[in-house]
RNA sequence: GCCGACGUAGCUCAAUCGGCAGAGCACCCGCCUUGUAAGCGGGCGGUUACGAGUUCGAUUCUCGUCGUCGGCUCCA
């Protein structure tokens, strides 16, 4: 059942454009730096990169330059060739680019793909010739540079990139583009990159007074305006009433612990990089929590447990802390510290599939409810060669463990791919990739399957049998952490919310002064009724205060005037502009009542 | 952490070749009493991220630190 979902792409005419502007930015770089040593330009999702080791660092004027040499080489109407040859004859021909013969020898073992992953099958080693630049490349490519439109591609930007991806490796300078089929494809991409940029969660989070960052504070650690807790506390609300209906119990557990339980976790072993470093206290040493899980798991073991107990879903909205690369601190995105929509699920190993999908199931309920459309399922296992570094050392348990979510997610006609060497380190995971509005990928909920911390911790209970049995524990975060769900939220709506999750859901607009009383009244008559209101009594005129509502983007406006007062009503301006002149309050009360507590997606 | 770029008022941005640091918005004070996306006038606001150096003189040039951004690595 898994799906091959990059098939496709490799094999269409996007694909080998992209593949052979690579070769053709290439040709240009090299003839820029004749001495530059070139490595891989593969396609990539939007365009192609190509990465060079060079005397010096590009410059932006460079990329023009580059970018207009691409012009004329691809009006000059030059074949792609491709021939196959010996590693031998290869040799000579990249006789004097290191990083090729690095590529053909791995080609040549039959071992090593461009990327140093292993191959299943020994390829063929080729070449591919056009104009005067030739590449080890196993293609495919289009058949002459005159199917890459000289107006339907674009260099973004470079940046660096390690060779074969490894930080122990040396750094290379990778340039970016972006190639299509026509000029209105590059144009339509470009269009919206620019509408992403307006949607940026870092942009809106500020405009709208949801979050912050600060200096001072430290980077990475957000601090949530009131705006942003209202959004965190309907979340909250929404989390705890779909986990008490599943049928989780709620706890609570410090943000401090001995080093010995991160010991015993292996979270010392195994994650030690990713965690603040302790402090110590009277010789005993104490960290911050990166996860939660060790504590939930003294929860369970706190009494005996049956198998009548079990399932047991402990839930926690748990702050961590977890020590990110300075480099990897993005937004909301990557932070921190963070709060995550945290639960461990204990079960017996026979009630594993109905718990595992019991999670998928709350996930659909959410893509449902938040209009996420487009998401793939992504199940991270093992990489033999991480086994007792990065991953914990028992190789039939992570099979074992990896069939078990395998045959759940078939048996649950649940689509996923597989990502080798991603898991967790005590277990398979599944990861929740999904595509906002607009199209952009973000990764949040995740799933992961725990075989052996349970164990560690000499967790077990009583069987049918009356023998003693460790539980499988499932770890889960179908809303992500409050960090990243909130940055999503704002650039998957843009900003406009529904109304249950909008900061404020009502602002009271008097047209002049006189009105300032009665507004205030109906906004202390809202907040009665669960309503998040203010009135708006600032000097400026009804116009402008319109416009900051709007541009705040308040779901719904009351405007006020010396009519509505007289008659006790309101006007009521929604954000998309619509109007419901002279209403009573009531009647605004019973419709923003209604789609806040359904958490409708219309206002 | 690594490669590169960037950092000017709360926000968005100017400042010629190294020569007195400016505008709009926001904020404060007035005037206007207003009908569905900015009424008018005035005022406040700066150790140009921080610290050194070069120079008669540094927002501008050099170095370091911190932070942000584009990537790499990593990830909820």
């Amino acid at each position: 059942m898994a799906q091959q979902v990059q098939e496709k792409y490799e094999e269409s005419q996007l694909y080998k454009i992209r593949h052979s502007a690579a070769h053709v930015m290439a040709q240009a770089v090299v003839e820029m730096f004749p001495e530059a040593k070139y490595t891989i330009g593969p396609p990539v999702a939007d365009g192609f990169y190509y990465d060079f080791d060079l005397p010096r660092n590009l410059t932006p004027e460079d990329l023009e330059q580059i970018e207009k040499r691409m012009r004329q080489i691809v009006q000059g109407k030059h074949e792609f060739v491709k021939k196959v040859l010996s590693a031998d004859e290869a040799r000579q021909i990249f006789k004097d680019q290191p990083y090729k013969l690095e590529l053909i020898d791995g080609l040549e073992q039959g071992g090593f793909d461009e990327y140093g992953n292993p191959l299943k099958v020994k390829p063929e080693i080729s070449i591919y010739q056009h104009d005067s630049f030739t590449d080890l490349c196993r293609g495919p490519h289009v058949q002459s540079t005159k199917e890459i439109k000289q107006d339907a591609f674009k260099l973004m930007n470079v940046a660096g990139a390690y060779w074969r991806g490894d930080e122990k490796n040396k750094q290379l300078q990778r340039i970016y583009g972006t190639a299509w089929e026509n000029a209105q494809q590059l144009k339509d991409h470009l269009h919206l990159l620019e509408e992403a940029k307006k949607r940026d969660h870092r942009k809106l989070g500020r405009e709208l007074e949801i979050f912050i960052f600060d200096e001072e504070v430290g980077p990475g650690l957000p601090l949530w305006l009131p705006n942003g807790g209202v959004m965190i506390e309907e979340l909250e609300k929404l989390a705890k009433e779909m986990e008490e209906k599943a049928g989780y119990l709620r706890v609570r557990t410090p943000n401090l612990t001995k080093e010995d339980l991160f010991i015993r976790s292996g979270h010392l072993p195994y994650y030690a990089e990713s965690m603040y470093p302790p402090m110590e206290l009277e010789g005993v040493k104490y960290y911050v929590k990166p996860m939660n899980c060790p504590m939930h798991h003294k929860i369970f073991g706190s009494k005996q447990r049956s198998y009548r107990d079990l399932p047991i879903r402990l839930g926690e909205y748990g702050t961590c802390y977890r020590y990110e690369k300075s480099g990897e601190l993005f937004g909301l995105m990557r932070v921190r510290s963070m709060q995550m929509n945290d639960a461990h699920i204990y079960c017996a190993e026979e009630q594993f599939e109905q718990e595992f999908m019991g999670v998928v199931a709350l996930y659909h309920k959410y893509f449902e409810l938040f209009g996420i459309e487009k998401y793939v399922m992504r199940l991270s296992l093992h990489g033999k060669a991480g086994l007792g570094k990065k991953y914990v050392d028992n190789e039939r348990l992570w099979i074992k463990t990896e069939e078990m979510v395998r045959r759940a997610m078939d048996n649950g006609g649940v689509p996923y791919v597989e990502a080798e060497d991603e898991a967790a380190f005590y277990g398979p995971k599944i990861d929740v990739q999904i595509w906002s509005a607009i199209g952009k990928e973000f990764s949040l909920a995740t799933n992961q399957v725990d075989f052996a911390v349970p164990e560690r911790f000499d967790l077990h209970f009583t069987n049918r049998e009356g023998n003693e049995e460790i539980p499988l524990c499932i770890h889960r975060a179908p809303l992500s952490t409050h960090e990243r769900m909130v940055g999503f939220l704002i650039e998957h709506y843009a900003g406009n919310f529904p109304a249950w999750l909008s900061p404020e859901h009502t602002r009271v607009i008097p047209i002049t002064d006189n009105q300032n009383e009665y507004a205030q009244g109906i906004v202390q008559q809202l907040r009665e009724q669960g309503i998040r209101a203010s009135a708006d009594v600032s000097a400026q005129r009804m116009n402008a205060k319109i416009r900051n509502a709007q541009m705040m983007k308040v779901p719904y406006m009351l405007v006020v005037g010396e009519n509505e007062m007289n008659a006790g009503q309101v006007s009521l301006r929604v954000r998309d502009g619509s109007q419901q002149n002279n209403i009573s309050l009531a009647e605004f009360v019973a419709r923003a009542k209604d789609k806040i507590a359904r958490r409708a997606k219309e206002l």
